[in-house]
DNA sequence: TAGGAGTCTATAGTTAACTATAGAGTCGAA
DNA sequence: TTCGACTCTATAGTTAACTATAGACTCCTA
């Protein structure tokens, strides 16, 4: 292959990515070489690596490779994906939103505890494993 | 056995656990059978159903099951655990924090970028797959 | 032409807390 | 005694985004 293309290793070295992540981004479809030699080897050009960075950047901005496909499929049918992006990106704020919510409350539950603790009461059964435990109530799930 | 020990199907129905739940519990340590029967069965005793509400009241704390044991490590050496909980339950409460902080962060920024994309400015490079994305700078890192 | 570096595929491991499955053995009541 | 329900072990699958490994092939340069 004359030197208009890269070999793996060269794309890897230019975007500082490891073979093996490149090799998975291709498999996903994220990164398509542009074609393979007979050697069975992967050639890329050089805007494969213009692509990384955009596949960087989206990760970034909180999109997961799954996201990122989807956007790049878009591309792909010759879509400009401009809004696809913009309303992905209105329902990871409106996530961090909750999270950020669930989050608070869940600190504020446990710092009563914290609280609450400080002042620990004589223990009613000292079979418990731990009393302060065992006062909790359930079903306040952090999970969430 | 006689009725004054559980068969695992028991001990499940009795904490709203599934069988297989118990099973992995018992395999980690965190809930050891009486004994085994020469059928091979797990028989507790009904103790076994305070230690799950134990289990999982400290799940709803936030505990990992990895520290539960912890917990339960230190109560089967003899010590009484509420100082370790304590401390647990501040690094639990300090994480929280900090992971607020930093979502609450990587929100503003991405309400930023809505914001400017509001008012696209002309596509400098119609060959990108997105301007939008493009334009974003790296390092600003969600995973954190 | 030898050998180190690069590349390939396919597979398994990482994390946490389970769930699901197969195949085999056991229990208990009618 | 039969048979449905229960239990056992061991293994694989779930999620995301990779990393690591083995074994084989290829490339390139001294």
């Amino acid at each position: 292959m004359n030197n208009t293309y890269l070999k793996i290793g060269q794309l890897a070295k230019r975007t500082e990515l490891a073979v093996g992540t490149l090799r998975y981004y291709s498999d996903l479809g994220l990164l398509q070489p542009v074609q393979r030699g007979d050697n069975g080897y992967r050639y890329y050009n050089i805007d494969a690596a213009r692509q990384v960075e955009f596949i960087k950047k989206a990760q970034t901005l909180g999109f997961t490779l799954e996201e990122i496909k989807q956007i790049l499929d878009v591309r792909d049918r010759g879509e400009i994906p401009c809004s696809l992006v913009q309303s992905l990106l209105d329902q990871k704020i409106e996530q961090l939103q909750i999270q950020i919510k669930q989050m608070t409350l869940f600190k504020a539950e446990l710092e009563e505890y914290r609280t609450a603790w400080k002042n620990p009461k004589p223990n009613p059964d000292p079979q418990e494993v731990c009393p302060l435990i065992s006062s909790v109530s359930l079903n306040t799930s952090p999970k969430s």
